[in-house]
DNA sequence: ATTAAATTGTTAATTTATAAACAAAAAGAT
DNA sequence: ATCTTTTTGTTTATAAATTAACAATTTAAT
């Protein structure tokens, strides 16, 4: 549902951010490319469209076109999400030390079992019925849905209640929403069946 | 990368699944178009090119698809799979009941951390060194990578050699893989990104 | 028995995405 | 100063994916 181009935007952002780091200043389509496995025709044609300019002869300037990826991605603010369902990925999620260098924020977790809101933890937790209020008063806009299926739907309802406007889900289940609702769906076995079916598929060449 | 006619037909077969618990013996493109959130034109398209054939003004016998479908999907066959870096998302995913009953089955973990070794543990553990004979031995074909962006590639590098041909990968990098190695990649930054983006858009509408 | 309604499955049209082609500009070489 | 090479950026072409159109068939109704 999300435009591919702007998926790959964000990949070429984490491949200028690595080049930048190794000291490089300039960078050409060809090498974006290959790091991300497409043509460098196609590295063009998205920063053509989205109107990041590089020069003849020379590539782009990483720095000059990571500002501009930075704004269209919103890089100047932090962004605040929350979670529920404080379980096996809910846990792996809350340590997970990598969402403040993309400014992401964790900024609290949900769960229905007084246990799970027991243990202490690097983020705030509550009882899911804390949901409105919390996202009302930190103003956050996305929220992870880590609880089981049977619960996702419910869960999903709450968030969008609450004023959310972005989900990522990782129950097995195709939430619905309202169209200003927008869910990205990770489905961790649904990926490992894609992988079965190609590798088999291959195995028959 | 891979197609998304595969991607859906893995939808269609859960919604089906879904279905038939229910207790329904049939169902109609148009059910499971809104299901899964596309157009019925698409889900005839789909079964067509599949050639998963309906009933006129009877609709699909779910069973019957379902057959069909676990065939094209290979799940007469359990599909074994190891784990590299059993940090966060590494225990996550050990802990998580949800693969069985979709003919997965996570058989062994790796990592190069002693302490993590210790812990006892669903599955069993072992050093990364020995993945090659784990491999070998159990003749898997699917790997997981959950360990720092930095050893990714490396551990991408072990699997290839011991023989895997589809890996899904956790780290925030593209792997380099030969083109008889197919990677899915799980970018939660990266879906949150995509998220901040098209809430953003809309917010401006 | 005929007609109407519902639903599939295929073909055609449209849209979107990718790839190819190439002109324009810049840098460097002769 | 002129020519060659390299690389961008746009345009054109091709391919892939989605949507629309509609004939064919089945069921049910009159
Ligand atoms: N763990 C994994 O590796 C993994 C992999 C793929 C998919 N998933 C999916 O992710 C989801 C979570 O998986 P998990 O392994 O963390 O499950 P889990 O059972 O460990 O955790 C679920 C948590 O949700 C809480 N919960 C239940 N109902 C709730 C509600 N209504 N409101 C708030 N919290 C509620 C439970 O108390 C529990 O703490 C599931 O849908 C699962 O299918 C998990
Ligand atoms: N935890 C999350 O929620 C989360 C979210 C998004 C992405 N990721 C990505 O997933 C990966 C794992 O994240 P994590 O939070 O589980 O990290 P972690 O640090 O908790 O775990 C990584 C594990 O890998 C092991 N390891 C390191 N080098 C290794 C090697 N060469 N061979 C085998 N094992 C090795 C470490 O000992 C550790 O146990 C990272 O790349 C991270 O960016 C994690």
């Amino acid at each position: 549902m999300i435009k591919k181009n702007i998926q790959r935007i964000i990949q070429y952002r984490m491949c200028l951010l690595k080049f930048q780091n190794l000291g490089f200043e300039k960078i050409f389509s060809y090498t974006l490319a290959q790091e991300i496995g497409v043509s460098p025709e196609q590295v063009r044609k998205d920063f053509s469209q989205f109107h990041l300019r590089g020069n003849k002869k020379a590539g782009y300037l990483i720095q000059d076109i990571l500002d501009q990826i930075n704004d269209l991605l919103h890089k100047e603010d932090i962004h605040k999400i929350i979670m529920v369902g404080l379980g096996n990925i809910g846990q792996a999620l809350i340590k997970y030390k990598g969402f403040a260098n993309r400014n992401m924020q964790l900024v609290a977790g949900f769960d229905i079992d007084p246990a799970k809101l027991k243990k202490t933890c690097r983020i705030p937790t509550f009882h899911s019925k804390e949901i409105p209020a919390v996202v009302k008063k930190e103003n956050v806009r996305l929220g992870i849905i880590a609880v089981p299926e049977a619960a996702a739907q419910e869960a999903c309802n709450t968030l969008i209640e609450a004023g959310i406007k972005g989900i990522l889900n990782f129950a097995p289940v195709m939430l619905k929403t309202p169209p200003d609702v927008v869910v990205q769906n990770i489905s961790v076995c649904g990926e490992l069946e894609a992988l079965v079916y190609v590798t088999e598929k291959d195995k028959q060449k």
